[in-house]
DNA sequence: CATTATAATGCAAATCTTTGCAATTGCGAT
DNA sequence: ATCGCAATTGCAAAGATTTGCATTATAATG
């Protein structure tokens, strides 16, 4: 492994963003940056980040799967299907498990974010 | 909603199927037997059994996103990063943390397919 | 049975992403 | 400083997926 300037442009682009990103979006940040940059440059580089797990990928329910930088401490979310509204899911709630599943299944769990599906209060309602 | 002969071949393709396929391999399987059909008129009947809650979209950690047959019982799957392998987690493991997060967040979780990702036991000591 | 509203489909184009291969570059070893 | 290996990149083509729009088919209604 190398030192990548697709890689460190990446990693600066995710880093000045709260939110997440999906891969066409960091491609086009990039590429604003960088015109130069090939697309398949930045998938690659992309890929490779999620590989070394410097950058989470998930799925929120969006036709596509988000970016970020993996961030210190495990966050999870839920997503409500009817308003689409996401919550934040204290870690708390969600490290006894998976201490548990490492012990049983004799795993080192890397997954750091969860993303669970479902409905909201009002959105129950509704339905 | 009304009867579609692209949904009811997904299905039947699907039901014939124990693992996962991907939106491709679907796509495949359901030209072979229809080979008019057109691929967007494919994708999006999945879409629209996925909406419907028929059929299950989850992550497994290849490139893409795998589908199943919705079934009645949850059911939820470790992967190991380093050598592929799957191991099923009972979902009694999973049903308590579900309940309570639908007790704490005032939720309905839809989520029936989690897939954690991590190290075996093996594969830990390799690393 | 005819009519109408709506859902599903086909088609073509656009878009997004991946892949193979050749050229380049960075990094460690000499 | 130079050499050689392996990682990274660019490019072009292939592949996969999505989208807009026109057309067709279905189901409900009168």
């Amino acid at each position: 492994m190398r030192n990548s300037s697709a890689d460190q442009l990446i990693l600066e682009t995710l880093g000045k963003q709260k939110s997440h990103l999906t891969s066409h979006q960091i491609y086009e940040a990039v590429h604003l940056r960088l015109p130069a940059l090939n697309p398949s440059t930045v998938y690659r580089a992309l890929d490779r980040l999620v590989n070394q797990g410097k950058v989470t990928v998930s799925d929120m329910g969006l036709g596509a799967a988000v970016f970020e930088l993996t961030g210190e401490k495990p966050h999870h979310h839920l997503v409500c299907q009817g308003c689409g509204h996401i919550t934040l899911i204290a870690d708390d709630q969600i490290a006894p498990l998976i201490s548990n599943l490492e012990k049983n299944y004799h795993y080192k769990i890397k997954t750091n974010h969860l993303v669970l599906f479902g409905f909201c209060e009002k959105c129950q309602d509704t339905a």
